[in-house]
DNA sequence: GTGTACTATTTTGTACACAGAATTCATAGT
DNA sequence: ACTATGAATTCTGTGTACAAAATAGTACAC
């Protein structure tokens, strides 16, 4: 088996974002650089690189001389990024192959359909939808958008965990996603568009009553 | 007067970009952080974190073992940023309030019109060329989607150097921008919308013939 | 009790040191 | 001449150390 040769930056980077998932972190508080690195077994050095990729993401803010911190959520950001993402994944779809997408519509359809229980680990959950949407952006030939939008999806996890625990949101999602795909399977790449960005605008209202109003 | 109290990180990667714009870096070699370090009188940590940010940023590649270099150029590199700049620059208009587009229009007229000479620096050309698409966005409320669009227009600086002292496409640029401002001047902000990204277009093509064909 | 100056402590930002991986160069074998 | 092997060297990745800035705490004046 090929063993993890992978910089620790990117490996702490990752565990950090885990955490974040899991809502370890409180938003606001600074990070004592010393602590972490020392619960993690590293070194500052990787530690503090990791810290500044994140804050590349806007998952971190960093003031001269107080370090680093959890950026704080609001519901004004998180509309921010909804925004921004779901202009970034129409792009995406909009500019894929209709041939392709047409191909795999019902890979799209049956995966929105049999979407995890409810009461499945959030996890699970997020890692069912992250699927949905990496596929449906598989056929994107636009590397840098691909990463860019991982990128600002980084930043988006910090409102993850608000969502935990209900189903209603849940079964709408699912529904929307259900609509994407058999629009593509029809051939109406502009409309499945439109629907993908009506996903992230109904997905951000269903957030906003979740998210503390600073 | 303030002194100058940034963290060096920031400081050296706005050097490392300067010098990007000079054309000073040859793309696709190897960067010596010892080196680099020495001739910007720093030492290798806050060097290698600006290099981090940077790589985050599309602006250098970074490979386990051997470090970093700068990203070669490529036509269909440049084409993909040509494409998200345009999605995000776009979203930033529409959801701009239409009422300062308006009073703001006739600046950006002025601007677009007062190009500066074609035998100028290229420098300042590329500084006249920012300020009116920074006026342009600056009614964006959007702030996390400013950033996203600083950061990847960084990224497309590794090929600003390449139009340096041709001025046809300067003018067909600058005429250009003459349509968005007259269109926001006539609070046709849609109109104003697909010009912006059909310069975006134009702009491409016009970049195209220039970057070697890896 | 409130505010201010000063000290002590914590913590970041930067420099430096070291181990190990990657590359280069030389040598030997075919 | 060309490939393969191995040693030497270079350079990155990570750990450690130190200095300066920020924060917290304390004493003191009012």
């Amino acid at each position: 088996m090929p063993i993890e040769r992978r910089p620790l930056r990117e490996q702490i980077r990752d565990e950090l974002l885990r955490r974040l998932d899991r809502g370890d972190f409180s938003a606001g508080t600074d990070i004592n650089e010393a602590a972490l690195a020392g619960e993690l077994g590293v070194s500052r050095t990787p530690l503090r690189e990791a810290l500044i990729t994140l804050a590349g993401e806007g998952v971190l803010e960093s003031s001269q001389g107080r370090g680093f911190r959890f950026a704080p959520v609001s519901k004004r950001e998180f509309r921010e990024l909804c925004e921004i993402v779901a202009a970034l994944e129409s792009l995406a779809l909009e500019t894929s192959d209709p041939g392709y997408l047409r191909k795999i519509a019902p890979e799209l359809l049956r995966l929105a359909r049999d979407f995890p229980d409810p009461v499945a680990e959030q996890q699970i959950i997020e890692r069912h939808d992250d699927e949905w949407h990496d596929l449906l952006l598989s056929g994107c030939q636009n590397e840098r958008l691909l990463d860019l939008i991982t990128s600002v999806k980084a930043g988006m996890r910090r409102y993850a965990h608000l969502i935990a625990g209900d189903d209603a949101p849940l079964e709408r999602e699912a529904a929307e996603h259900c609509e994407v795909a058999e629009l593509l399977m029809a051939g109406h790449l502009d409309k499945a568009t439109e629907a993908l960005r009506d996903n992230w605008v109904n997905g951000m209202e269903r957030m906003m009553s979740r998210i503390p109003s600073a």
